[in-house]
DNA sequence: CCTACCGATCGGTAGG
DNA sequence: CCTACCGATCGGTAGG
């Protein structure tokens, strides 16, 4: 049975991620990508026209949710202090990632795969996205909220010790992702907060 | 001119954990391979049995060095506080990256391409060498160094954060090693004490 | 979405 | 360490 065109887009793109997540992209043949949707490697290309080209939709929509997450996250936390900006934007990150760490994680991990172009235009996006991280530490350090640090060097610290969950998460794991959110939001605003005892 | 094996083996190792840094494990051919070191495909059996077994030798090499830096870690802080066994454990791990980010950066991001033996090897002593992160976070909670927490969500934040230097470190980056393992160690930390103003 | 097929490349071996 | 070669698999196309 032939499926309509756009939801058989996305069920390859699922597959894909699946495997792209447990194997790597480069470890992932268009063949093993088909068999998971009970079809021949070959008829994948009626709905794609390369197997880079599904890597693309993937880290494509991961960037957008990870770059909407921001943006709520900071019309939430507008005008507040910085802690709670960056527990805004702290959460935001976690919660795309926990609700889908293969998505999240194809795109922290396989975007080297994608064409020189392609690849430019994520390494851009990705910077564009930490900013605010940065931003709001800088801030935070100018108004006496934050100890003085690197705010780069400790936006990267942050940002990574979250991107960790990408290759972690389970859904049906120990914790939930509310409470991950919780723990990483307080672990990452103390990374910043002097101890005063 | 043939090379005196050892020296030849470590040279062709040198030259994969390049490669499977920059493009991955499986993106990379023996024959790129063979070609950093000039020689043919082929010749590269004459010093490796398998494509697997270079990456071995890679994984195995810097599992020993982050277990050897964790174990001066500990004997250069007993009996210290919990934050600075906690900073020389930090400490540790962000030389052995900076030493050799492709070693560091092949062995936390290729070690799934191992066979399922030493797969199953490799996890167990990531356990076993996180075990001591865990310990001395929980450690400090019971003495009441460190705000209550949840001591493994609170080692692998860290660890992650740490690991994330292997992706990005560069020995002739804008921050020396010293400076990074001097931050890191205080954002690690800081992670865990809490605010008291 | 299938069958049939393509050239290229893969990891690895034989035999020097 | 080289030349010559192996079967298997790769991403992708033609033509229905």
């Amino acid at each position: 049975m032939t499926i309509e065109a756009p939801s058989r887009r996305r069920a390859i793109e699922d597959a894909a991620s699946g495997l792209f997540h447990e194997r790597g992209y480069a470890a992932t043949s268009v063949r093993e990508i088909a068999r998971v949707l009970d079809i021949q490697g070959a008829s994948l290309y009626a709905h794609v026209s390369s197997k880079e080209d599904v890597l693309w939709s993937i880290v494509d929509r991961a960037a957008s949710a990870f770059e909407a997450a921001a943006d709520r996250g900071k019309a939430a936390a507008e005008g507040r202090p910085p802690a709670e900006r960056l527990s805004a934007l702290v959460r935001g990150h976690v919660e795309v990632i926990a609700a889908d760490p293969r998505l999240a994680s194809v795109f922290l991990s396989e975007w080297r795969h994608l064409s020189a172009g392609r690849r430019a235009g994520i390494l851009e996006r990705r910077d564009a996205y930490e900013a605010p991280f940065r931003d709001v530490i800088a801030d935070g350090m100018a108004t006496g909220d934050f100890t003085p640090t690197d705010p780069a060097l400790a936006a990267t610290f942050i940002l990574n010790a979250l991107n960790g969950l990408a290759a972690w998460y389970r859904a049906d794991g120990r914790l939930t992702a509310g409470r991950i959110a919780d723990h990483y939001s307080d672990l990452a605003v103390r990374t910043l907060t002097e101890d005063h005892r």
